[in-house]
DNA sequence: TTGAAAGCGATACCAG
DNA sequence: CTGGTATCGCTTTCAA
């Protein structure tokens, strides 16, 4: 009933080898010919072989290091992913892990120096936010190139043979923002704005197309403006949205796909435009809360930072302890967070911040940080 | 830096006995005079010690068997939670754990002697879906006393004794509902009805409180009605509701928190009624898919089976692994689906029962099932 | 390039 | 009741 297992002896045996050869094949070690490497390849498959990673942990010294590169914490958005991240890497009291934080301060800012360092420092994985995949491209393929798996979290960097990514499903926030904005504004007509950060950005073209085409085919009445790209910055979302309405008298409500939605909060109070507007927004953080609460803000989309955290830890250890090379890709549904249940969110949070100061970190894991720039 | 890891053998040392001695006062196996055991105990303490689970699993020839008792599955719910532990049973290659699934056809019936067949195979922990929790629950305080770690999915059993609870957010759930049935109706006066399976059902009259409180707090112009017990019996659902609907003639809306929706939406199709109400609902099945498509139903609140399962397996392995006795309890928050997502669950659904029938199970990963009545 | 053997830390079985 | 020891499957080092 219980299959036994392959194990390296029955490699060795059937091969008339031993035990040693057949582990340097396994791991491309140097010192194995090229035929017999062949042969126990060959034979590994055939016998179906799984290493047993219990005997692996206990007689290995090796202990994973693996570089987390992301955003500074300016917003709660940030934090949480790496909360996610560290309860996951403890939460396999098998293992050892290293956790180095590499952070930059803003959106193309020193984050190729961070992922140029992970690199020499010979980490064997990273995790990063690809703040601008371009210029990461380069980096992330000669990670690639020397076997380091890299998993992208919230955004991805396309053609850049990254093995894994980690996100929020941005069809889903859009539709979904699509169909409340539609029920919201029952029987009413008018024009609804949408604000991105650049639509370069895939994430964000992806939230605009599918709030436009939900929109147009469910609640055609409608009508989707132009995306406003306000590039992260509160200044131009501000100005823009602003602007917005004083040109468009028919405005009746706002999509605000990144986290910069305070601006047009304050733009719409600015003109006596707020109780007007049907606004929906996303992401999660204390400025937005009372919003949430007066119902300025009617709904925001909690893209789940923790939980990102989380599937991209455990992406990343696949990677590193299963080896493997086929891409792994995750799209989750983001919350809907609203009067009624911020609470939960709110408790959530916190409990965890909580549970998080209170609980020394387990022996195993080892941390570090640098700032870049 | 790297701290050394605290052995049976430093144990022993300390203690100038053997380690087989301090292995049996750690396992309190029998062969150990009371006090030697309060000294290793003592002394493991001091040092620090946590067993090293690799070691252990190397060595240890021992099986987790578990076993999960649910309703069998009519609908996709019990099948997703299934394939949510599955997966995760599944997902840590180290431990050989072995599945016993024992079903039950309704509520209230056979469970008693399903749990009772696991008690008495001695499984190693078991996942309950507590019916009628009252029935159950000296049982389960049986198997607390046997250490035998019991977690309930989806309900809870209160004052059981049980070590775990994962579950849906009740009160997430209720204020959802009632936020988003007050934003569709805005500017609607009326009636709302709630139907439920039976108010005795905690779970049950979370949602009704909190979708009323959270409507009379923020919506008060909308009246929640008495709520409606269908006792999982479409009959039952259908009837009540006609008859609601003929009595009620301000009827605006209505929030099913069971998954029996198809009655109430044909009991108001019937009356012509369906137009002009708007319908919440709970879960997602293939019935279900039209209704949501058409926009007779407005939302359903999906209660994430698979996530729920998963979670449950992961708290279960928690208890059995690691010992442990402080109950954890664990609130899910549900994901919101309308037309404009619907295709994301539904794909994701589809998707991986795919995955699972085409991945073979794992050699250590043995599975056994019983129906019950 | 290969083989042999010493651990890793726990479990499980001996013999005393 | 207690001490000793073979064993699990792999990594790693040392010899050949």
């Amino acid at each position: 009933m219980a299959k036994e297992q392959t194990t390296l002896l029955h490699i060795a045996k059937a091969l008339g080898t031993s035990i040693g050869t057949v582990h340097r094949a396994l791991h491309d070690n140097p010192g194995v010919s090229p035929e017999t490497k062949a042969r126990v390849l060959e034979m590994a498959k055939n016998l179906g072989y799984r290493p047993n990673l219990a005997a692996r942990f206990l007689s290995s010294k090796r202990t994973l290091r693996v570089s987390i590169n992301t955003l500074k914490g300016t917003t709660s958005f940030w934090d949480e992913v790496r909360a996610g991240i560290r309860e996951e890497a403890a939460s396999h009291p098998l293992e050892n892990v290293e956790l180095e934080f590499r952070t930059y301060p803003r959106i193309g800012e020193g984050e190729v120096e961070a992922f140029q360092a992970a690199l020499s420092e010979k980490v064997n994985g990273i995790l990063v936010f690809p703040s601008s995949a371009q210029a990461l491209r380069p980096w992330i393929r000669r990670a690639a190139r020397a076997r380091i798996p890299v998993v992208c979290v919230a955004t991805d960097a396309p053609e850049s043979s990254r093995q894994g990514l980690v996100s929020i499903d941005t069809l889903v926030s859009g539709s979904i923002a699509a169909d409340l904005m539609g029920r919201f504004l029952l029987g009413r007509k008018g024009a609804i704005a949408v604000t991105v950060s650049d639509m370069a950005i895939t994430e964000h073209a992806g939230k605009y197309d599918a709030f436009e085409s939900t929109m147009r085919s469910l609640y055609p009445h409608l009508r989707v403006l132009k995306p406003i790209e306000d590039h992260g910055t509160e200044i131009e979302a501000f100005g823009r949205f602003r602007k917005l309405l004083e040109e468009c008298r028919d405005l009746v409500g706002a999509y605000v796909t990144t986290e910069v939605s305070i601006p047009v909060l304050q733009a719409a109070r600015h003109a006596k435009a707020l109780a007007g507007l049907t606004i929906i927004t996303t992401d999660l953080f204390p400025d937005l809360v009372p919003e949430i609460r007066s119902g300025a803000v009617a709904a925001t989309i909690y893209q789940r930072p923790r939980a990102q955290g989380e599937m991209a830890f455990r992406v990343l250890r696949k990677f590193m302890v299963e080896g493997g090379n086929t891409p792994d890709e995750l799209a989750l549904a983001p919350h809907l967070v609203m009067r009624g249940n911020l609470d939960f969110f709110l408790r959530r949070q916190s409990r965890e911040s909580i549970k998080e100061s209170s609980d020394p970190l387990p022996a195993s894991t080892e941390e570090l940080a640098t700032d870049f720039v």
